[in-house]
DNA sequence: ATCCTTTTTCAGGAAGGAATGAAGAGATGG
DNA sequence: CCATCTCTTCATTCCTTCCTGAAAAAGGAT
């Protein structure tokens, strides 16, 4: 079993305190946020979650603004909790993204249930988004990179190469490879290209940046 | 190569070819179908896919109900394409065991990676390159060669030879079968070039460079 | 068997070329 | 306007190839 990791956010630390009760009873495992300032933080420079439970109205940065925040990046499934008085609100969430709505107040078991019933429909059980290897963590989800726990920024390109380098670890790849795997279908451009990718997404690695192995005459490969 | 059979359903018949070039292009083999009728047909009489993908909309027979047909005997993996619109029904494609979902518009690279990933996870193991003999281990996937578990670095015409002499352990190899097999068609130079790179390789080698042996006035010979 | 000649292979090195890395200028798109 | 992507150019590194001379193997003659 998956030990899915999810971000609790909520002002009130006994509404938080409730949540990761039940939460951590049905076997995930939670990490608190006390508003969305704190929830982004925690969301962009630790990464790897699964799911994102949050309370609408919260001080420095509300729910849907902390949604809007994620969308920007992640597709992370999330979970808004509302006051009756709130319910209204409901449409303005799903087009900004809201994955499903729980009314407080709300039963334990439904709380589960729909956290149970995203994750399965979000993993299908596995395929974490998140690659990790030679102290690189990559979550696809979240389109961030963290080297040695050091979150760094990363080109879109640069990303989608680094993705496919990881999950292909090991492996040899020629610039056609790495141009089919990374680049549109109908990129017919010049494999150097490639080239000057790897350059620049060796300087942002660092140190990790020898990772990415040169072989001569061939291409490039990805050893952690 | 492992040549998967994919079968492509959707009404569209613009839709189905940009599917089917991508699958193509990715080298996969691909049979298309209409409609959810014309599918479920092909998938019973004709038999042998590997993975369907399908749109949710469709005259006669639409993917929701094409998925349930399938399942009622088969457990291919399901690849479902749904339009923006509709994607509030992922729970209930879920339940009836569809394995993917893909939002139209997508991209191709996505398809294929999550085609991949699907078969990758479905079929398991794939034709790993790996030559072993003698105490070398050669992975052409990897482009690594160890011996006695110690890795060795080889350059790309180097590791080709060996690998080429592996592949032809025990056989007399003339110098003119080692270029034909090893270099390119249009190599015309001298017979010699084969003499120092089997030199260089031997010397690379180490004590195993004994393993390749010389046929006097002939060629050489690999014997592990 | 030993020596010599011829042929083939081996060893080292030099010349040339190809592939890669670095840096920067257009092009492109948000 | 800025970041990103792509392509070009130049410099560098590394590899391939070929050349020379030496060593080894085969065969014949003494």
């Amino acid at each position: 079993m998956n030990e899915h990791k999810i971000l609790v956010v909520d002002d009130e630390a006994r509404m938080r305190k409730l949540v990761k009760d039940f939460l951590v009873r049905a076997g995930y495992s939670v990490v608190e946020a006390a508003d969305g300032m704190e929830a982004c933080d925690l969301f962009f420079d630790t990464g790897g979650f699964d799911l994102v439970i949050t309370d609408v109205m919260m001080p420095k940065l509300d729910g849907w603004e902390l949604t809007r925040q994620i969308r920007e990046y992640s597709k992370v499934p999330i979970i808004m909790l509302t006051a009756k008085s709130e319910e209204h609100d409901e449409l303005n969430g799903f087009e900004l993204g809201v994955d499903e709505y729980i009314a407080k107040p709300f039963s334990p078991k439904i709380l589960v249930a729909r956290v149970e019933a995203i994750l399965r429909r979000a993993g299908g059980g596995e395929a974490t988004d998140v690659l990790e290897a030679g102290g690189i963590h990559l979550d696809k989800g979240a389109h961030i990179v963290q080297i040695d726990g050091a979150p760094i920024d990363l080109s879109f390109k640069e990303f989608e190469l680094l993705a496919y380098f990881m999950e292909n670890a090991g492996l040899a790849l020629s610039r056609e490879k790495i141009l089919n795997g990374v680049w549109d279908y109908d990129y017919f451009g010049d494999a150097r290209t490639v080239d000057t990718h790897v350059k620049k997404l060796r300087a942002k690695m660092g140190d990790k940046g020898d990772l990415i192995k040169t072989i001569w005459g061939m291409g490039y490969k990805f050893e952690p």
